[in-house]
DNA sequence: CCTCCACAGGAAGCGCAGGAGT
DNA sequence: ACTCCTGCGCTTCCTGTGGAGG
C-alpha cells in the first residue's frame, strides 16, 4: 500500500524553504563578496549620471558568486531611478551574436523580434531604440566564453557607440574560464577588458558562514548540527571552493533526513549526501556522453572487473589498465555492438575527455611498464559505472 | 650505444550538417 | 527556399619520448 500525499505531508520536513538552498537564489546580502559587489557597483554607477559605464569583465570559478553578485547589484540598480536598460543574457543558450542581438530586441522591442531580420536590421533597431532617448544599455553577457563569434559581438556592441549620438551601450561579460581571452582579437580584447574583477573561491571558513547564513532562513530552528555544516563547507572547499556544491550537499542531506522521517541533519546524512550528489554527477555524465565515448568507459569498465592482462599494482593495490589493451577492449566490443570503431588517435581523444569529466583518472607510466604509456582507472565503480551504460543504451 | 616498440599528441585535410545571408 | 560558409568529428600522417633488448 503505497503512502498518500497527505500522509507524506503530515510528516513534515526539516526545511521551511527548499529554494532558499538553491543555487538560483539571491539571499539579502552576499557575504565575502562585499569588495567584488563594491567594484561591480561602482562600474556601473555611471549610468545613473547618464554617463556610459565602462565594460566590465569578470572571471571566477563556478560557484564563486559571479552570476550572484552581478544580479544583486542589478537588483539594486532598478530600484534607482535612472533612463538605462539591463539585458541579461545566458550565452549557454544565445550563443552567436545573431542570437543574442535577436534576445535583446525581443527583450526590450518585441514587435521587431521576428525570425528572418538580418543582423543589420536588428543592430539598427536597437540604435535607434538607445537613441531614442538617450538611455544607457547595459547588456549582462552570461559564460560569455561559450560565443562563437565573440570577436564580432564585441566588435559591433562597441561600434554602436561610435553610430551613436545619444545614450550608449556597455557590456559585462563573466566567465568562468579565463582560457578564452586568447582566442580574441586584440581590440575587442583591451575593449571587453576595460575593468576586470576576479572572483577567488571561497575558503572553508567563508562557505561555513554562507551556508549558516542560508541554512538559518530555508531550515527549521536548529535541526540541522553545526558539525554537519561544517564537514559540508569543509567537503567542498576540498573540491573546488564551490558555494554550489556546498549548498547542494546540505540540501540532499535535508533530503535525505525527511526521507528517512529523521528530525535532524547530521554528519553521517552530509557524507550520504556527498555520495549521492557525487553519483547524480557522475549519472548526468554517462547519460549524456556520445556513443562512442560510452563504449570506450565501458571498455575501462568491464576490464576493470575482469582485470588487467598487466596487473601492475599501484601504491594501493588497486590494478590500471594501459591505453593499448583498453583500445583492444574498445574494438571488440565496438564489432559487438555492430558500430565502426573510430581510430586509435580519437579513440586517445576520447580518453583524455573522459579524464576532463572527472570518469576517469589517467596517470603517466613511470618506471617498470614498458616505453611511453598511460595508466588508465576508472574513478567510480566499475560496476555501478557498467549498470549505468547498459541502463542506458536499453 | 643504437634501434625498436608502444604509445602521446600536434598538424593537415576531408566530408558533412546545420546556420547565416540572400 | 536556396546556396554558401563554417565548425566539427574524424582520419591520416607525423614527430617525440623513454624503457627494453640486442
Amino acid at each position: 500500500m503505497p503512502e498518500s500525499f497527505s500522509d507524506i505531508l503530515s510528516r513534515g520536513s526539516v526545511f521551511i524553504d527548499r529554494n532558499v538552498m538553491s543555487p538560483h537564489y539571491i539571499p539579502e546580502n552576499l557575504p565575502h563578496r562585499e569588495k567584488e559587489i563594491n567594484k561591480i557597483m561602482r562600474a556601473v554607477l555611471p549610468a545613473l549620471k547618464n554617463q556610459r559605464p565602462q565594460n566590465l569583465f569578470i572571471y571566477g570559478k563556478t560557484g564563486t558568486g559571479k552570476t550572484s553578485s552581478v544580479k544583486y547589484v542589478m537588483a539594486k540598480f532598478a530600484e534607482m531611478k535612472s533612463n538605462s536598460a539591463i539585458s541579461h543574457v545566458n550565452c549557454r543558450i544565445y550563443n552567436s551574436r545573431y542570437r543574442i542581438l535577436n534576445k535583446m530586441v525581443a527583450e526590450h522591442a518585441p514587435k521587431f523580434a521576428k525570425p528572418g531580420f538580418g543582423i543589420s536590421f536588428l543592430y539598427e533597431k536597437i540604435l535607434d531604440w538607445v537613441e531614442g532617448d538617450g538611455k544607457n544599455f547595459i547588456v549582462i553577457l552570461d559564460e560569455i566564453d561559450m560565443v562563437r563569434d565573440l570577436d564580432d559581438l564585441v566588435y559591433t556592441l562597441t561600434r554602436a557607440n561610435d553610430d551613436l549620438t545619444k545614450g550608449g551601450i556597455s557590456i559585462i561579460g563573466i566567465s568562468n574560464r579565463l582560457s578564452f581571452k586568447d582566442r580574441l582579437d586584440p581590440r575587442s580584447r583591451s575593449s571587453l577588458l576595460e575593468t576586470e574583477i576576479v572572483f577567488p573561491p571561497y575558503n572553508s571558513k567563508q562557505l561555513q558562514s554562507i551556508l549558516e547564513g542560508r541554512v538559518k532562513v530555508g531550515f527549521a530552528d536548529g535541526v540541522v548540527r553545526e558539525s554537519a555544516i561544517n564537514l559540508a563547507a569543509a567537503i567542498a572547499s576540498q573540491e573546488t571552493g564551490d558555494a554550489r556544491y556546498a549548498l547542494q550537499l546540505l540540501l540532499k542531506a535535508g533530503e535525505i533526513v525527511d526521507e528517512a522521517g529523521g528530525n535532524g541533519v547530521e554528519d553521517k546524512d552530509v557524507e550520504l549526501a556527498r555520495k549521492s550528489v557525487d553519483e547524480d554527477v557522475a549519472y548526468d555524465a554517462i547519460s549524456t556522453l556520445p556513443e562512442h565515448q560510452r563504449v570506450v568507459l565501458y571498455a575501462v569498465a568491464s576490464m576493470t572487473i575482469s582485470g588487467s592482462r598487466y596487473q601492475k599494482l599501484s601504491d594501493n593495490g588497486e590494478g590500471y589498465l594501459l591505453s593499448g589493451e583498453v583500445y583492444e577492449g574498445y574494438l571488440s566490443y565496438s564489432r559487438k555492438l555492430g558500430k565502426k570503431p573510430r581510430s586509435a588517435r580519437w579513440f586517445r581523444q576520447y580518453l583524455s575527455d573522459l579524464e576532463m569529466l572527472g570518469l576517469i583518472t589517467m596517470v603517466e607510466s613511470g618506471k617498470g611498464q614498458r616505453g611511453h604509456t598511460r595508466l588508465i582507472r576508472i574513478a567510480y565503480s566499475p560496476e555501478k559505472v557498467k549498470d549505468i551504460i547498459e541502463k542506458s543504451i536499453a
